[in-house]
DNA sequence: TGTACATCAGTGAACGCGCGTTCACTGATGTAC
DNA sequence: TGTACATCAGTGAACGCGCGTTCACTGATGTAC
């Protein structure tokens, strides 16, 4: 049958959404179109009148997922008083809080290395998503311009990623608090405590 | 029929140098046990003779991975001219050849998210490995008791293995190789560079 | 030393299951007249 | 305003496939006598 007029558009981002959560809570072979089509109420052979295929959704949903987590490290950075945004990011990423939300949470902690591991077409696509996320970020980050940003940006995330996905990795939970514990104060040290910028 | 006398330590030992090596290069539901038996030329019946479950092998894989991982750093640390451990280990950890030996590297960078999925009981299993390669590792860390090493091992390796799953996850070869000599310089300048131990 | 038998690593077919993808179909809505 | 028809989001069955696991079987070797 005919649906609504504006149905198709809120179906499409309900996947999305859907999709973007849960390849970070489980990776994207653990959820099959099957299972992101019936968490929505809806029966997978409507799939493909909104994806081309799987790995079309992968990199929309993985962009998606870099977006969610830009737009909550951004405004983390803008609510944070003057001087204080960097500090702000780095204490939200090194946080339980952050860990314990793989869905919301930073898709490269939860997703590097299988991202590595996509054909080449789809990491194209996915490596414009990440270019976008650190150009987000980039106003956050001390230097003296963009080249030296940018390096500092490539130092400070992958690492943070690193912390976060190793502490996920280890089950005894003070084991965990330790590791976002050190990571917190040798980046803050690090990153966020220069005189100014 | 029955096989000739140490054959089956011989398979078992096979069966888990080609999962530790496999896992690593596309994760563990890439490769089936089919798959695993096959590039030895057996048939996956068999497989059940040697391993209770494909959550046993995972367990027993990792732990050859982070051992294999953990000979190759040690090696080159005992190479090294005296005092040059660490700064052997942070060159080859983000070198190029690294990043390109994936089934042969360090375990934390290609696996962890995966890692952090398991159910937990493989995930107890996995945590014992990933303290016995700490433990190796820790005596080329500086500082002034095992509680210090300990800190600095749990920023210096997730951060390392965070930039090279970031920079896996990168699709430009320079863009990858940015992003390990930002991380080597900076881990070299702030762990390697101290006056003394 | 020679014979009878137990062992058990590996085989290959079968199990139920979920995967990604395709496709003929449905039928309420939007459009044309 | 009323009628006829085209559209197309979503359905549900089917496709070939590989998964992890089980199991009756094979037969060369090791062991007991």
């Amino acid at each position: 049958m005919r649906y609504p007029a504006e149905q198709k558009a809120e179906t499409h981002e309900k996947i999305l959404s859907i999709a973007a959560r849960s390849f970070r809570e489980q990776g994207a072979d653990a959820n099959g179109i099957g299972e992101v089509m019936k968490k929505l109420g809806l029966t997978k052979g409507g799939f493909y009148r909104h994806f081309e295929s799987k790995g079309d959704l992968y990199a929309k949903a993985v962009a998606r997922a870099f977006e969610e987590a830009g737009d909550r490290l951004v405004a983390l950075a803008e609510a944070a008083p003057e001087g204080q945004g960097l500090r702000a990011i780095i204490e939200f990423y090194l946080s339980m809080e952050h860990l314990t939300q793989l869905g919301s949470g930073c898709p490269m902690a939860a997703l590097a290395p299988e991202i590595a591991r996509q054909p080449l077409g789809i990491g194209k696509r996915i490596n414009e998503s990440i270019k976008r996320y650190r150009d987000r970020l980039l106003p956050y980050i001390p230097g003296h311009n963009t080249e030296e940003k940018i390096g500092r940006f490539f130092v400070l995330l992958p690492g943070m990623a690193g912390a976060l996905a190793t502490a996920r990795a280890l089950v005894d939970r003070q084991a965990r608090e330790r590791v976002l514990a050190a990571a917190r104060s040798f980046y803050l040290k690090t990153f966020a405590e220069e005189s100014s910028s």
